[in-house]
DNA sequence: GCGCTCACG
DNA sequence: ACGTACGTGAGCGCC
C-alpha cells in the first residue's frame, strides 16, 4: 500500500448536474461573450470542495465521447430516451476542460467508451498499485467499483452534497455487495439509460431476489423450481432482456484506455492560465479566494463609500439632486408597525447622505421632498419603508423601483430578503448582510455610530447598484408588466391596509376566554380521570404513551420521533375508547383558546386595532403571506372556530363588515389555461362545477342522478387535479382505493381531455424551461424537475402543475386589489378595504356604502383580467366578519 | 431551533 | 416500485 490518493470524476454527470443546480441562475451567469457560465462556477466550486477534502496526489476527469459506444451496439435504444441537451450546456464543456487545465487536473476521453468504463478501467489499475481512490460521479451505477480500497461519493443535491458509498455504506443501505449491483440492475433496467430489465421488477423485488439466489446466473439456474408466479412468468418471458441488462450495466474495467497512472499527477492551480480564465469568466469570487484583483487596474475596488452627514446643512444639497436618489429607512426589528427608525441613508449618483437621528423627519422641507412624487427614488422595500415613515408623519412617494420586489419576482426561491446578501449574488461585494452586521438572536445590536452610519451608506449604494441591474433582467423575463403594474402599486395598496388595520373588539374575546378555559377545565378533568393519571394533555409525547401504552390503542402512524397523534390518526381510534374524542375536543379548543383568543388579544395595538403585515416576497406561487399576526388563517370551517370572527367588527356601530370572494377561482383559471371546452362549458353556463364533474366521471346522464356523496368525491378529485393528483392522495382524502382512484382519475382525464393535456405540458415546459409562468409572467424555477430521486421529480412535477394555476389566481387577485383601491379613492368612498385572503377581500363601509359594495367589488374583481371562462364573485355583509357570510 | 399539530385558501 | 396531495403561519413541547 502507498500513500498515493486518486480521485477519478465523472464529468459529464457532474457537469450535467451543476448545470441544473444553478439553472435558475442561468441568465446571471453569463460572461461578456455571451456564454453561460453556471455550470462551469458549480463545477469549479465542486473541484474545490474535493481537492480540500480528500486531498489526492492524482485526479482524472472522465468524459463521454460521444453518442455511439460499445453499448449502443449491443443495444441500439440504449440512452436512446435522453432529451436533447440544451445548448447552454453544450457550450460551457470545453470550457470545463480548459479550467481543468489551468487547475493543473488531467482531463480524458475515449471513443466508443463511456466516463463510466474509463473510470472503471483506471480504478481498478490504481487499485492494484495500491492507491486510495475516490469516485465522484451523479450516477449511482458507479457504485459497483466500491471496494475497501474504493469509495465512491454520488450527487445527492446539487454537485456539492456528496454520499460517500464504502462496502460498509453499501451493504446498510441496499443488503447487497457492490457486484450484485449489477445483477440488480439487469433484474430492474433503467429507465434513465433507457433498457428494459424483467417486467414488473423494480427495486424491491430485485433485492428479494438477489438476496434469495445470489446472482443472476443463480437464479435462472434455479428458476424451474421457482413456484408458479406472475413473476416467474416474468423472469422466463424475459430471460433474454435481462442478460442484455446485464451486459449494458456492467461497467468495463478494462478498456483500451491509453493512459498511464504516472500521467495523473495533481500539479495544482496553474496560475498564469488560471487568472486570465477566471478574469474572462468573470469568476470574481475564485480569484477573491487567490488574493487576486478581478481587475489588475483597479486593485482599489472596494473602497470606502464617501458619506456626508444628513443634518440642517447638508439637507438642501439632498433636496436638490436632480438625479434619482435611493433610500434606506433602518430598523433593526422585523415589525415596521413598532420598530424605531435607526437610520437614514439617501445615495444619489454623485453624493451619499446617512444620518442616526430620526428627528429629522420633522423639517417639513425634508418631507415635502420626500413625498414629492417628481423626485424619483429607489427602494429596498417600499412598504417596510412607506410604513415606518408614515409612522413618523412622512409619506414616501416617487419610487419608481423597488430592489426587493424585483429580486423577488426574478427568482422567488432566492428570498434571504436581505440587501447585503441579494447585492454579493449580483457581484457587488461591499455590503454585509444584515444578519452579520448586527449579529442574530441575544447578540443583535446596534454597532457604534461611526460603523452604522457606513453600513447605511453602502447600503445606499448597493441599492443603487442593483438598480442598474435588475430592471434589465425583469426586462428579459417579459416581467417589465408585472414589476411596474402589479407589484409596486401593490404594496402602496398593501402598505394602507396593514397602516388601517382592522378593529377586533376585545370583549368579546374576553368572554370567549373564559367560557373556553370552562370548557379546557371540563374536558382536562374528564380525560385524566379516563387515563388515571395527570399529564400534559398539549405534548404528543406524553399522550402517545397514555394513548399506546397504558391503554393499549393500536398505533397507526409513525412520525420521525415516535407515534402520531394527529386527528387523522384519533378520528380512527374514537369508537375504541371514548377518551380520544375528548382528546380530539380539548384538541380543537385548545387550539382556538391559545392561537386565536389569547393570539388576537395580545396583537391588539393602542388605537384598538390589529395590523398585519403582508409578505409580499416569501410564497413561491405569487400568494401573500400574513403574519404577526396572521390573519389569514383566522377559523372558518367549523361554527365553534368561526365565532371568532365575531370579534372583527367594524370601525363605528352604523358601519358593516363586507366581504366578496372569488368562486372556484383556481378551476376557472384551469378551464382558462387547458382550453379544455367541456370544463369551459361547464362554467360559461355556471353549473354547479362540482355536480357537473360527478355526472361526468360516474357517467351519468343528468345532473339530477348525482348523489351527495358523488358530488364529495367529484368534489376531491377537483382539488386533487389543481394540486397536481396522484391517485395516493386522492385515495387518501375521500377514503377509497388506490385502483378506485386511479379510475377516477383516468375517467376525470376521459371526460375533460385538454386538462390532461395542460398537464403534460407544463410538466414538459418544465424540462425544457427550467421553469414555469403564470398568466402575467410570474416565474418559478424547477430545478429539481431533473431530479434523479422520484420524490423529489415527482414533487417538482406536481409544483409544475399546480404554480401557474395557483399563481395565476394570486395575479387575479392582486390586480383586482389594485383597481378595487383606486376605486375607492376615485368615487371618494369612505369604505376602506381592510383584508385578503387570498380569493377574497374584506373591507368596512358605512352602512349606506354597503349597496354601491354590492355591485362595485364584484365588477371589478370579476373584471380583473380578460379568461375565457367568467369569473365569478359572491358577496355579503354584516355587523362583523362572521356575519359577513353568504 | 425543530418537529408536531392544526388553522386557512 | 417509489410514497404525496398545492400554498401558508403559530403555539407548544422538547432539548
Amino acid at each position: 500500500m502507498n500513500s498515493k490518493k486518486l480521485v477519478l470524476v465523472d464529468g459529464n454527470s457532474i457537469a450535467f448536474r451543476a448545470f441544473f443546480a444553478m439553472h435558475n441562475v442561468l441568465e446571471k451567469f453569463k460572461n461578456a461573450d455571451g456564454l453561460h457560465t453556471n455550470a462551469i462556477y458549480a463545477f469549479n466550486n465542486m473541484l474545490d470542495l474535493i481537492l480540500s477534502k480528500s486531498k489526492p496526489t492524482d485526479m482524472l476527469v472522465a468524459f463521454d465521447a460521444g453518442k455511439t459506444t460499445f453499448r449502443t451496439k449491443m443495444y441500439a435504444d440504449y440512452k436512446g430516451n435522453r432529451p436533447h441537451t440544451p445548448s447552454e450546456f453544450s457550450e460551457q464543456l470545453p470550457c470545463i476542460k480548459e479550467l481543468l487545465t489551468a487547475r493543473g487536473i488531467k482531463s480524458y476521453e475515449l471513443a466508443n467508451y463511456e466516463a463510466d468504463d474509463i473510470i472503471g478501467t483506471m480504478a481498478r489499475t490504481a487499485q492494484k498499485q495500491g492507491y486510495q481512490v475516490v469516485v465522484v460521479t451523479g450516477d449511482r451505477d458507479l457504485t459497483q467499483l466500491v471496494t475497501d480500497q474504493i469509495t465512491v461519493a454520488v450527487t445527492i443535491k446539487g454537485v456539492s452534497d456528496l454520499e460517500f458509498y464504502t462496502p460498509e455504506h453499501f451493504q446498510e443501505k441496499l443488503g447487497i455487495t457492490p457486484e450484485q449491483l449489477i445483477d440488480l440492475k439487469a433484474l430492474m433496467g433503467d429507465n434513465s439509460d433507457n433498457y428494459p430489465g424483467v417486467t414488473k421488477v423494480g427495486e424491491k423485488t430485485g433485492l428479494k431476489l438477489l438476496k434469495q439466489y445470489g446472482s443472476l446466473e443463480n437464479l435462472y439456474a434455479n428458476l424451474d423450481m421457482m413456484k408458479p408466479s406472475k413473476l416467474k412468468e416474468h423472469l422466463q418471458s424475459d430471460q433474454e432482456q435481462a442478460f442484455l441488462s446485464k451486459k449494458l450495466a456492467t461497467i468495463d474495467t478494462a478498456a483500451p484506455v491509453q493512459l498511464d497512472l504516472a500521467d495523473l499527477a495533481y500539479a495544482g492551480d496553474q496560475e498564469e492560465q488560471l487568472i486570465p480564465l477566471y478574469r474572462k469568466l468573470n469568476f470574481r469570487s475564485f480569484l477573491d479566494k487567490m488574493k487576486v484583483p478581478f481587475d489588475p487596474n483597479h486593485m482599489e475596488s472596494q473602497q470606502q463609500i464617501n458619506y456626508q452627514i444628513l443634518d440642517a446643512t447638508t439637507l438642501p444639497d439632498l433636496i436638490e439632486t436632480t438625479t434619482p436618489v435611493s433610500v434606506v429607512v433602518e430598523m433593526i426589528e422585523d415589525n415596521y408597525h413598532t420598530a424605531p427608525i435607526i437610520g437614514l441613508a439617501f445615495a444619489s449618483s454623485e453624493q451619499v447622505w446617512v444620518s442616526d437621528d430620526a428627528g429629522l423627519l420633522a423639517d417639513a422641507s425634508f418631507k415635502q421632498w420626500l413625498q414629492d412624487a417628481a423626485k424619483a427614488k429607489y427602494v429596498f422595500d417600499f412598504k417596510r419603508d412607506y410604513v415606518a415613515l408614515h409612522r413618523y408623519g412622512a409619506i414616501l412617494d416617487g419610487v419608481l423601483f423597488d430592489v426587493l420586489l424585483g429580486s423577488y419576482l426574478l427568482d422567488v426561491n432566492d428570498n434571504s430578503n436581505d440587501l447585503g446578501s441579494l447585492a454579493q449574488t449580483y457581484g457587488y461585494s461591499g455590503l454585509l448582510p444584515d444578519i452579520e452586521f448586527y449579529g442574530k438572536g441575544a447578540r443583535k445590536a446596534v454597532p457604534q455610530s461611526a460603523q452604522l452610519l457606513e453600513h447605511l451608506a453602502s447600503k445606499a449604494a448597493a441599492i443603487r447598484y442593483l438598480q442598474t441591474k435588475l430592471p434589465e433582467q425583469l426586462r428579459q423575463h417579459d416581467q417589465d408588466q408585472l414589476f411596474e403594474e402589479i407589484e409596486l402599486p401593490l404594496a402602496q395598496v398593501l402598505a394602507d391596509m396593514e397602516i388601517d388595520g382592522v378593529r377586533v373588539d376585545p370583549t368579546i374575546l374576553y368572554k370567549m376566554q373564559n367560557q373556553l378555559g370552562e370548557r379546557l377545565q371540563q374536558l382536562q378533568n374528564d380525560i385524566y380521570q379516563q387515563a388515571g393519571k395527570e399529564f400534559n394533555i398539549n405534548s404528543s409525547q406524553q399522550l402517545s404513551k397514555i394513548l399506546f401504552e397504558d391503554l393499549g390503542l393500536k398505533p397507526l402512524k409513525k412520525t420521525k420521533t415516535g407515534y402520531s397523534t394527529s386527528v387523522e390518526v384519533l378520528e380512527k381510534l374514537r369508537d375504541q375508547a371514548p377518551i380520544v374524542a375528548d382528546i380530539l375536543n380539548y384538541r380543537q379548543v385548545a387550539k382556538i383558546q391559545s392561537t386565536y383568543v389569547g393570539g388576537l388579544l395580545n396583537s391588539i395595538a393602542p388605537d384598538g386595532r390589529v395590523h398585519t403585515r403582508y409578505l409580499q416576497t416569501l410564497t413561491q406561487t405569487g400568494r401573500l403571506s400574513s403574519v404577526d399576526p396572521n390573519l389569514q388563517n383566522i377559523p372558518a370551517r367549523l361554527d365553534e372556530g368561526r365565532k371568532i370572527r365575531q370579534a372583527f367588527v367594524p370601525k363605528q356601530a352604523d358601519w358593516e363588515i363586507f366581504s366578496s370572494d372569488y368562486s372556484q377561482i383556481e378551476l376557472r383559471v384551469l378551464a382558462h389555461l387547458s382550453g379544455d371546452q367541456n370544463m369551459q362549458q361547464a362554467f360559461k353556463e355556471n353549473y354547479d362545477i362540482h355536480a357537473h364533474t360527478a355526472m361526468r366521471i360516474f357517467g351519468l346522464d343528468d345532473i339530477a342522478e348525482v348523489t351527495p356523496n358523488m358530488r364529495r368525491k367529484a368534489k376531491a378529485t377537483n382539488f386533487g387535479i389543481v394540486y397536481g393528483i396522484s391517485d395516493y392522495g386522492l385515495a387518501k382524502n375521500i377514503g377509497i382505493s388506490r385502483t378506485e382512484a386511479a379510475q377516477f382519475i383516468q375517467s376525470y382525464f376521459d371526460q375533460y381531455p385538454d386538462v390532461k393535456k395542460y398537464m403534460d405540458q407544463m410538466v414538459q415546459l418544465a424540462r425544457e424551461n427550467g421553469y414555469v409562468e403564470t398568466i402575467m409572467h410570474r416565474r418559478r424555477y424547477l430545478p429539481d424537475i431533473h431530479a434523479r430521486n422520484f420524490n423529489l421529480r415527482s414533487f417538482a412535477e406536481r409544483t409544475a402543475m399546480n404554480t401557474p394555476i395557483q399563481g395565476s389566481a394570486a395575479d387575479i387577485i392582486k390586480i383586482a386589489m389594485i383597481n378595487m383601491q383606486k376605486q375607492l379613492r376615485q368615487r371618494d368612498l369612505k369604505a376602506r378595504m381592510l383584508l385578503q385572503v387570498h380569493d377574497e377581500l374584506i373591507f368596512e363601509a358605512p352602512e349606506d356604502e354597503i349597496p354601491i359594495l354590492e355591485k362595485l367589488v364584484p365588477q371589478i374583481m370579476d373584471s380583473a383580467v380578460q379568461l375565457d371562462v367568467p369569473l365569478k364573485v359572491s358577496s355579503a355583509h354584516g355587523k362583523s366578519w362572521y356575519d359577513a357570510k353568504g
